[in-house]
Formats: structure tokens, C-alpha cells, sequence
RNA sequence: CGCGACUAGUGGAUG
């Protein structure tokens, strides 16, 4: 038995899992002991690399050789069904704890009602909060917070506070999670005024308000126009020692942009780079549209450019908003400029791509160069719409 | 035998 442990374990820490699960099942057509030790360590392999489907079978198969059943396990598969927004099989998965033996814990209620939330299947959820309560697993604070996260997504607010509501009235003690997702969804239906004022019922509480909690007011005055405030919360959250993050600038710079201000938008770059702080896809994204928007091409490629010099390759949707900036400009010719670092990138180009560049042709009268990029996206199987 | 390990909230994005 010792041999078979350390056989399957040499295969497992050697990268070659699916050997390792012969091995495994070698030794039980064999009628030898099952080596518990090394299933649970393949088993542990499987989870952490990201083919729940795989750790889910190799799970049921050990579980069928009397392998002890651990509600951690089960819960760990059930979220990395849910992140793939696979809630079948995660209720398979929650299913089996019962046929195991087991009770679903409270972490397993709510990682199945945030995978039926996130899919849109908010009545689930709540069919699931029911169940809870009838069956002696109380409803807990990260519950609640999914379930009004679900209700603030669909933009449920009335519901979402009363459910606020009815969970305080339980006894839970809202958190600084639960606190932001309620900001979070008056924020994004424009109820800023009651955002804030949930952000002062919550500094009232003794809730210590988070960067998360920070980035999401910003957010919302962002969205609302109103910087003179957004910067206030910048500053406040900079007494209370938290430092503005890639998501706080790139909110702000998002929200200068579409508010037409590029100067703000390109000073908070700055900011940002003096303070340390890296610029990702999404702030270069943001810039980038920004820049296209008010017809600032140029500057728009040069940020493009300076995103690759960073290391970060452009999608296909940040070089076409470049191609298009190009070409609303008459300069189809930049535009296809454009289109070759796109494919020196390594993309491809789709599509939407090709119709931008169509429609700048067209929009030049350049009907005999349209017509021939028509016939090249034919023959790049490109299928016209 | 004990302990640990699992769940919720924030930014951009093309015709």
C-alpha cells in the first residue's frame, strides 16, 4: 500500500495527474487497499488547477472507494463550477454532500445562491435562503450580502434595502461588504444622495469603511459628474491611510473622460505614475476610448502604443476604436495603419474590425478599395454581415 | 484528539 502511495504521489508532483489517477484505478480493479493519502493529494492538485470537471469525477470515483467525504472539498468544487458560471453542475456537486452523508453548510448555501444570483436566477437564491431557514443553517451575513447584491444587480433597490433591513432586524451585523454592495447598487441606478447616505449610516455603526468602499462612492459621484465630491472622497480616504489603487484612478480618469475632460483625465495619469501606481488594460482601455471619443486620434494611438511598450497587448476592440477614430477622420489609410499592428500583435481581426475600415472606405467614395476589402474578408472566411 | 483549509462588494471596452 505504501508503494502504491508513493507511485501516485511521483506521478502527481511529476505534472502527470491523469497517470496518477490509473494508478489509482489500478489499484482498486486490483482489490489492493485504496491509498487515501495520495488521493487526497492528487485530489488537492486537481481543485487547485482549474478543470473542476476533472477534480469532480476523480472526487465521486475516490468517494465510491470509501474515501471519507470533507464538506470543504465540496464547497471548494461548488465555486469553481459557479466562477465558470456552470450552476448545473455546482447544484450536482451540493446535491451529492446530502447522498455523502453530509449537511450542507452555510458556506454551501451561499456559494450555490451566489452562483444562481450571478446567472440571473435570483428566485433560486431565495428559494434556497428558505431552505436554510428550515433547516437549522441560519442565514449569515455573507447570505444576506449575496442575496442583495442579486437584487442591487437587477436593480432591486427598494427590495435590496429591505432585505437590509430584515437581516439587521435578525440579529446579523452588517459589515463593510455589506454596506458597499448596497452603495454599490444605489450608485449604479443613480440614487447617489442614498448612497452617501448609507455610507454615513455605516460610518455611524462603527463600520470601517474599505478602498473598495472608497472606490465605489467615487465611482458613483464619477458617474453623476459631480468631481468636486469624487476628489473629496479621495482625500478622505487619504487621512484614513488608504492609498488610492489602480481601480480608484482609473474611475477617475473613466469619469473625466466621458465627461469630456481630458486634461483631468490625463493629470490623474500622471498622479498615478508619480505614486507608483501601474496602469493595466482597463486604464489604458479607458484612455484609449476616451481619446477616440473626442476625436483626439493621435494622442489616442500613442497611449495605444505606450500600452504595448508596457507589455500589455491591446484587444481587438482598443485597436478598432483607434481604426475608427482614424477613419471618422477621413484617414482610412491610418486606419489600416492600425489594423497591421493589430495583426503584428497577434490578433486577428474580426468582423467589426473589417466594417469600420468598410465604412471609412464607403464614407471616402472609395468604392473600388471597398469592394476589394470585401473580397479579402471572403477569402479570410471573415462571413460579411 | 485538537487545529488549519472553502463562500459575498469596486474600474474600461469597437461598426
Amino acid at each position: 500500500n505504501l508503494v502504491f502511495d508513493a507511485l501516485m504521489n511521483a506521478y502527481t508532483d511529476s505534472g502527470f495527474v491523469s497517470d496518477a489517477v490509473q494508478c489509482f484505478r489500478l489499484v482498486k480493479s486490483n482489490g489492493f487497499r485504496v491509498p487515501f493519502h495520495s488521493c487526497g493529494y492528487l485530489l488537492d492538485i486537481l481543485i487547485k488547477s482549474n478543470s473542476p470537471v476533472i477534480a469532480w469525477a476523480f472526487y465521486l470515483e475516490i468517494l465510491d472507494s470509501g474515501f471519507p467525504p470533507n464538506i470543504y472539498a465540496f464547497n471548494i468544487l461548488m465555486h469553481k463550477f459557479c466562477k465558470e458560471r456552470n450552476v448545473q453542475e455546482a447544484q450536482k456537486v451540493f446535491d451529492e454532500i446530502s447522498k455523502r452523508g453530509l449537511h450542507p453548510s452555510v458556506v454551501s448555501f451561499n456559494t450555490l445562491i451566489n452562483g444562481y444570483c450571478k446567472n440571473g436566477n435570483l428566485n433560486e437564491g431565495f428559494r434556497l435562503k428558505r431552505v436554510m431557514e428550515n433547516t437549522q443553517v441560519s442565514p449569515d451575513v455573507f447570505t444576506y450580502s449575496v442575496l442583495i447584491n442579486g437584487l442591487c444587480r437587477e436593480s432591486r433597490i427598494g427590495e435590496a434595502n429591505k432585505l437590509f433591513d430584515e437581516m439587521c432586524e435578525r440579529g446579523l451585523v452588517p459589515n463593510d461588504v455589506t454596506f458597499t454592495t448596497l452603495i454599490d447598487g444605489h450608485c449604479k441606478t443613480g440614487r447617489v444622495t442614498g448612497a452617501m447616505e448609507i455610507y454615513q449610516k455605516m460610518l455611524t455603526k462603527g463600520v470601517k469603511p474599505d478602498l473598495i468602499t472608497y472606490n465605489t462612492l467615487i465611482n458613483g459621484l464619477c458617474r453623476i459628474g459631480d468631481f468636486v465630491r469624487a476628489r473629496n472622497i479621495v482625500d478622505e480616504m487619504k487621512k484614513k491611510n488608504l492609498k488610492p489603487d489602480k481601480i480608484t484612478y482609473t474611475t477617475l480618469i473613466d469619469g473625466f473622460c466621458k465627461e469630456g475632460d481630458l486634461e483631468s483625465a490625463l493629470e490623474s495619469k500622471k498622479v498615478m505614475i508619480s505614486q507608483g501606481v501601474e496602469l493595466d488594460d482597463v486604464t489604458y482601455t479607458a484612455l484609449v476610448s476616451g481619446l477616440c471619443r473626442e476625436g483626439r486620434v493621435e494622442d489616442a494611438e500613442k497611449t495605444l502604443m505606450e500600452m504595448v511598450r508596457a507589455g500589455i497587448e491591446p484587444d481587438e476592440a482598443t485597436y478598432t476604436m483607434v481604426i475608427d477614430g482614424f477613419c471618422r477622420k477621413g484617414d482610412v489609410k491610418n486606419g489600416f495603419r492600425i489594423l497591421k499592428e493589430l495583426q503584428n500583435g497577434g490578433n486577428v481581426a474580426s468582423l467589426v474590425t473589417y466594417n469600420v475600415l468598410m465604412n471609412g472606405l464607403c464614407k471616402q467614395g472609395q468604392m473600388k478599395n471597398a469592394k476589394m476589402l470585401l473580397d479579402a474578408m471572403l477569402n479570410l472566411g471573415v462571413v460579411p454581415d
